[in-house]
DNA sequence: CGGTTACATCTCATAACTGAGATAACCGCA
DNA sequence: TGCGGTTATCTCAGTTATGAGATGTAACCG
């Protein structure tokens, strides 16, 4: 009933199945939803390829973020390195306490702030981190080569603004 | 000791901390590098909108991952919407009982192959995913307006290939 | 000051998902 | 036919993460 959309620029002949539905999107929206489902796709494989290298040494992909961030600034607040890789507040302490327990991270006080804790890399952590991360690198960067050096680029400044701009943006809830 | 890495065309005076390391990394593995670590934060900045707009509805962005993919394409064997939302085998078998306990999926028996079976809509989930689609795919969208439609396309166009490529390679695993 | 609000981290119950192995069925071939 | 190898799904114990509240601290303000 009502307006039939019409299939518009879809290669394929659509409704193959009986039980197939067609959404009714404006142009842009549909472009969106497209790279929303690409990208997942393209992150999802990827991860794979990275979990599965880290996971030889017995880390998970956002132990070593944590690992990687510190290394590479140096130590952080917790809530400093909670914002970088994206999790829980609970999951910060989690991970980080499984770190402190591997030996790899400690925590340290803050004078400025005593609610406020840093995490930095014990000197057995900056070894594993020195040790694993030139090969992770290489691993991570295969996965990636199904596009050139130049188009990656390319996409990373384009995601770079695509993210800034979703991470700004208030998350609405519910209840 | 050897080639000291300069900082290219890194804004920051980098090694702000006298913690913090440098890795020695030729430039097309730094630049695959970046892009995984900016794909990552855009693709979980975004996954926080989707997954705040779906779970108004009470289900997580895989439920309405599988919802979608059956609205769209009609009933599907099991294994094909796992390989489609990439989850593990238990997690297909997981969601589609939570789907079918919600009575927005039934499952069916493939007559050509006792083993398999599909996974289709109910008429409650195909009215579901018909009343929540479209405000989705515009939470989405505005998630992702940061760059505009024509370079969501480009990235999306790249990203597919990268990701193709990515789901092909085998992933090695340790014991 | 004392009170209120905001914040950093931690605790804990529970959700969401993984992965190894079990079960059952299919397929090719001798 | 019967056997061995493969495949599709399911089971279940364990892992990883979430998010609401608790705790202790800071910052502001009258």
């Amino acid at each position: 009933m009502a307006t039939t959309a019409r299939p518009a620029r879809d290669s394929r002949p659509l409704s193959q199945h009986p039980e197939a539905h067609e959404p009714a999107l404006d142009d842009r929206t549909a472009a969106a939803l497209r790279l929303w489902v690409i990208m997942a796709r393209a992150h999802t494989a990827v991860a794979a390829h990275a979990a599965a290298d880290v996971s030889r040494h017995g880390l998970t992909l956002a132990e070593f973020g944590i690992l990687e961030a510190l290394y590479h600034r140096g130590p952080m607040l917790l809530g400093e390195v909670q914002k970088r890789i994206l999790v829980s507040s609970g999951g910060i302490t989690f991970l980080v306490d499984r770190l402190v327990a591997k030996e790899l991270v400690e925590r340290r006080s803050c004078e400025s702030d005593r609610r406020a804790r840093y995490a930095a890399l014990t000197p057995k952590g900056v070894a594993l981190v020195a040790d694993i991360f030139p090969a992770h690198a290489a691993v991570v960067a295969r996965a990636m080569e199904g596009i050139s050096s130049e188009e990656q680029q390319q996409v990373a400044d384009l995601l770079r603004d695509m993210g800034r701009h979703a991470a700004m943006m208030p998350v609405p809830h519910h209840d």
